[in-house]
DNA sequence: CGAATTTGACCCGCGC
DNA sequence: GCGCGGGTCAAATTCG
């Protein structure tokens, strides 16, 4: 699978992870929530979508998109040969609900596929995503959303401690999100390789 | 040939 | 205690 780089993702250490794809947005403003952006009939929750999230994803007509990053607790767990693992130490886990007919958004990382399953509420597989580089330990899932699999249903887990690998290309693109008209859009590849 | 993806198996948590 | 569902691992396979 190709990975176009062409993403506006902000620079700086990613303190938020929603490297969204691309094409351009990045919610920001120290995670604030945007309620502020869009009507409030525009969100809607994800409570039942992804296991414990409940973070309020906005959808607007077509291809917008919107979240609100949720701060999560830390439980122990341990797998196989007592490896120990957390279930959510990752940080922070944001939910994106957008209207693509692709699944793999170019959010301007490199992630590497380690799963798929299919979930028992939805007709949809889950796709299970970790970030390609080293050291980092962000996840993300994608899945269709099973009420209208027009919209796939992206959730990140956790933040990223390096910069994405698009930074230079982005500082060599004017932004053209303003304030009022986020897009998100997903790669421009119209079938998988 | 190396890297990425696929896919079945395994493990764990949770509800009954 | 058991079964179900979700998440991850890792060997096999595919692709560039």
């Amino acid at each position: 699978m190709p990975q176009p780089f062409h993403s506006t993702i902000p620079p700086p250490a990613m303190d938020f992870p929603p490297p969204l794809n691309p094409n351009h947005i990045f919610i920001n403003s120290s995670f604030a929530p945007l309620s502020s952006e869009f009507e409030p009939s525009d969100y809607l929750l994800l409570d039942d979508a992804s296991d414990d999230v409940a973070a309020p994803v906005a959808v607007t007509g077509g291809s917008s998109i919107g979240a609100t990053p949720m701060m999560n607790t830390t439980t122990n767990m341990e797998c196989k040969d007592g490896v120990k693992r957390k279930k959510t130490d990752l940080g922070f886990r944001v939910a994106f609900k957008t209207k693509s007919d692709l699944e793999i958004m170019d959010d301007g990382f490199k992630w590497r596929k380690y799963g798929k399953k299919s979930v028992k509420n939805s007709p949809n597989p889950r796709n299970y995503y970790k970030c390609a580089s080293g050291g980092c330990n962000v996840k993300k899932r994608v899945e269709r959303d099973r009420e209208d699999s027009s919209y796939v249903i992206t959730t990140y887990e956790g933040v990223h401690n390096h910069e994405s690998p698009c930074v230079v290309y982005y500082n060599q693109v004017p932004l053209m999100v303003s304030s009022n008209a986020w897009t998100l859009q997903a790669s421009s590849q119209s079938s998988s390789s």
